[in-house]
DNA sequence: ACAGTTTACGCATTTCGTAAAAATC
DNA sequence: GATTTTTACGAAATGCGTAAACTGT
């Protein structure tokens, strides 16, 4: 899977046309005939239906084309960085984020470093929880947030708090009998995380109860296992918070037996224990997660538009 | 810059050597030297630094990895959804959003909508103002949000809000005097978004003063813009929501005549108009955006924790 | 019959690997 | 002098274009 060919992807998609995605290509029809085909055998399904008058988007080549887009924007985005590169600079710390900005506190975390040290600044940065070894050890992060245990002898780490998880259900999926056992939901269709440490906290607290759960689909991440579940599609593992929402909206019911916690750590190279830069960062961040979030504090309150 | 040539660089950014790189990726050392010199006279600079030793990130390397980075990780989604929809699949509705889900409402929007619509489910996708009218006509989202005017044939559109705007300019670029004309102002460095509208704005407000701004860096989104404001690089125009903590943190101060506002919109495909999606997901949008957010109320309210 | 996509096949370009040269400690 | 990267060049692979075959309206 190139980038010319998600480019191509695309151009077909919007002409709706071979010959003129052809075109526009600057490529013969022939080429970019093959081009498609080889990307659909890759990614084993159909992304477009065959007209007499065009290419035609299927349902999947919909959702899949939205992803290419994703791809094909952040490397435009790596492309005109390197241009800004090209002649400006900027340096500060470098926080990993494992799941989203909010939960985190980003906003609390980065007034209160800010307000001690007015001369750097914070930079946040998305990476999965299994990249952020990978990615301290390359100094592209300085600290990093991850779920669970990572006991690696260069990298130190702290608990920052415990993340309370919890089995949701959507209300399609309900049996009558309001009581579920492990083996009635694990008999559910399962919306699964890849590289998400959540289930193995289930499976510590469920002790005997060893069946393993009918995984239907593997998502991708945290926000596709939301958009699965209120689709109705399957069982999954949520944040406490992030489900207590879809509960109130009376869409999913937790699993009463399904509780689960996790520590949420952050981890830093232990090279760098002493610059400067890093302890201060991690200083502030234990500081904000010292204290609950709640209405008047941290970062609710300066979201806050009024 | 093709895929492949993302991947051997992380992968050169890994081992710090070509050599270890080169059997990581089943090439030779040499065909890997030369993918990494053509990526980096592609890009324009110098990803590492040869020593006798290995190869070492440069600064620029290091902030670009991280892009690099994104770009494979969206890829990786791409694979991975490839595989989910061999299989399973879901329908919905999908909103393209320009700016920060927060900002926008889609907790309150997801949470009334699913209320009103149990069966259906609502995907937000993340979306620049400037690619909006593409993806609606390609089915990617259903409706979109988008800054300013934006007047086509076959795309109908409604004023959801204004959105305020201000100059914000780092303390440490301030002069002694508190009071700055537009001269003085547009002499300093500013950091500029393309494609965004803000400054469409700003020049109307400001009338006469034609006196275009001193483009410093051209940063690629609005999350790199605060960044770079964060690290004193330059003025920029951001949302006043947004640039509030950066002013109660002291950091930044806002210029007196620099205010705007521009139009936020959500559009839509006017085939679609009829779609019973598009209706209602169109009148649970207005009737959140009706009311000003407050605490106990919308997006705030269920992202609390306790 | 027409507008469009797919297949076949020779050609051109790119990339790869081997091996030798250059660079740095 | 050991380790590592770069350069040179022939070989292999890949993508491209022309032209013919195919498909549905």
């Amino acid at each position: 899977m190139e980038h010319y060919q998600l480019k191509s992807f695309l151009t077909v998609a919007c002409e709706q046309n071979l010959t003129r995605a052809a075109a526009v290509l600057h490529i013969s029809q022939s080429a970019l005939s093959t081009q498609i085909k080889l990307l659909e055998e890759e990614l084993g399904l159909r992304l477009f239906k065959r007209t007499s008058r065009g290419m035609l988007l299927t349902e999947q080549g919909r959702q899949l084309l939205a992803r290419a887009q994703d791809v094909l924007e952040a490397a435009d985005k790596l492309q005109q960085q390197a241009n800004v590169l090209a002649r400006g600079n900027t340096v500060s710390v470098t926080i990993g984020l494992n799941t989203d900005p909010n939960f985190l506190r980003v906003s609390a975390i980065n007034q209160r470093y800010s307000q001690l040290h007015g001369n750097t600044n914070v930079i946040f940065h998305l990476c999965q929880s299994i990249d952020t070894t990978q990615r301290l050890r390359h100094g592209q992060i300085d600290l990093g947030f991850f779920y669970g245990d990572n006991r690696e002898p260069d990298i130190e780490q702290t608990v920052i708090s415990q993340v309370r998880t919890c089995v949701v259900i959507p209300t399609q999926l309900l049996s009558d009998d309001p009581i579920m056992s492990w083996s009635e939901v694990s008999a559910l269709p399962w919306i699964w995380v890849e590289n998400l440490p959540f289930f193995a906290v289930l499976q510590q607290s469920l002790g005997d109860y060893r069946t393993l759960p009918n995984k239907a689909v593997t998502a991708i991440d945290e926000q596709i296992v939301r958009e699965l579940v209120l689709a109705g599609q399957g069982v999954a593992i949520m944040r406490e918070d992030e489900a207590r929402p879809l509960v109130e909206s009376g869409q999913v019911k937790i699993w009463n037996k399904g509780w689960g916690e996790i520590p949420l750590c952050l981890g830093w190279l232990a090279n760098n224990r002493e610059a400067p830069r890093v302890k201060a960062a991690l200083e502030v961040i234990r500081y904000i997660w010292r204290k609950p979030p709640s209405m008047g504090d941290g970062e609710l309150a300066d979201k806050c538009w009024i």
